[in-house]
DNA sequence: GTCTATACTTCGATAGAC
DNA sequence: GTCTATCGAAGTATAGAC
């Protein structure tokens, strides 16, 4: 059994709770990960440590609620930019975003160093992925792209990695190719989109 | 200028030296990058903290030699791999090893959390990137493939970001039609090499 | 050439003051 | 409800003993 840990923790809507979740996300953006300790991101929001500790019982629930609060806002933009019109063009798009990739992959690693999170981030994942892949398939169908010969979750996976290799090579400066692959894909998706 | 640091450094072709070596890849793959600290290495390795520190002068030293005694083992055989039939299914099959796809994943991720050692890792990256396209290039010329209905490096990136998100999702436990893709490209690929 | 004793820094977390 | 003083553990790195 864990310690029980009666330790007070601040209110969900305070805005120095805010602060500290968006210096998280941002340093985990830029500098991955492990640059998210308490000091650091204390340091980036201007207020003192402990601070991090008073709204979050362990660093990993702050790591946690960083996700939640993403992929929470992320899922219905999905969503939204799918029903428009049913393109496949939007949901790429979305997908090739290198700040929304960049998140995913961190996220993925930090779930494989802290077995205490990775279910959480595993649960999240594949709600996002079963509402894509039902978004790839309605479309492809809809062009009468036949399962055989492009299944959609392949599509998917393809799309979806792409966008990763390039995020995570374009952090560390390696951009050769990516704008020739970037033009190939977007053409590909909106021949697709325009019935070719 | 950095210190100088005249600290005494242990031989190259130590035994303890690539025990240290072996279990900071182990750690590496199984935990990721911030599992490998100089304690835990020493623990896996069975020897003292210390050593990793008479062996290597910094941490990031040690990252740099991992990755680089891998890349150059790894370098050969791929170049092998392809020259041998010159198909693209020799390339893809290395390409898709998830231990290989996990081992870049984490080195990008923390050559983007610490910027010393960034360099290092773009310059092997680029090396690799730049042998693996020669050899695509190759194959799809050599099947009559247009370079505008499939450019070698799109070809290669998809392919390269398929195999790391199948390996990042899958080191958490997130599978879903990771085989049913996999077995798409696998047909897709050897059809191409048949000359479909 | 190989390893150890030890200094110093940073981190996560809690108990308690306002 | 909000924040601070402080502790113990873990991390990196060096100087010096064998």
């Amino acid at each position: 059994m864990a310690a029980p840990s009666t330790r007070r923790i601040g209110a969900k809507d305070s805005k120095t709770r805010a602060r500290l979740l968006d210096a998280a996300e941002a340093l985990l953006l830029e500098e991955g990960y492990a640059a998210v300790t308490s000091r650091r991101v204390a340091a980036r929001a201007e207020l003192k440590p402990q601070l991090v500790h008073y709204y979050f019982r362990t660093m990993d629930d702050l790591f946690i609620e960083v996700f939640r609060r993403r992929a929470e806002q992320d899922l219905p933009r999905f969503e939204e930019a799918i029903a428009e019109d049913g393109s496949l063009r939007n949901l790429w798009r979305l997908n090739a975003d290198p700040r929304g990739a960049r998140f995913t992959i961190e996220f993925m690693a930090l779930a494989n160093h802290r077995k205490a999170i990775r279910a959480e981030i595993a649960r999240y994942a594949e709600r996002f992925r079963a509402a894509q892949l039902e978004a790839v398939t309605r479309a492809l169908a809809a062009r009468g792209v036949d399962e055989d010969r492009l299944p959609p979750i392949a599509a998917l996976l393809l799309m979806t990695g792409l966008s990763q290799v390039i995020a995570l090579e374009g952090a560390i400066g390696v951009t050769d190719g990516h704008e020739a692959t970037l033009a190939y894909v977007e053409r590909a998706i909106c021949d697709l989109d325009d019935g070719a």
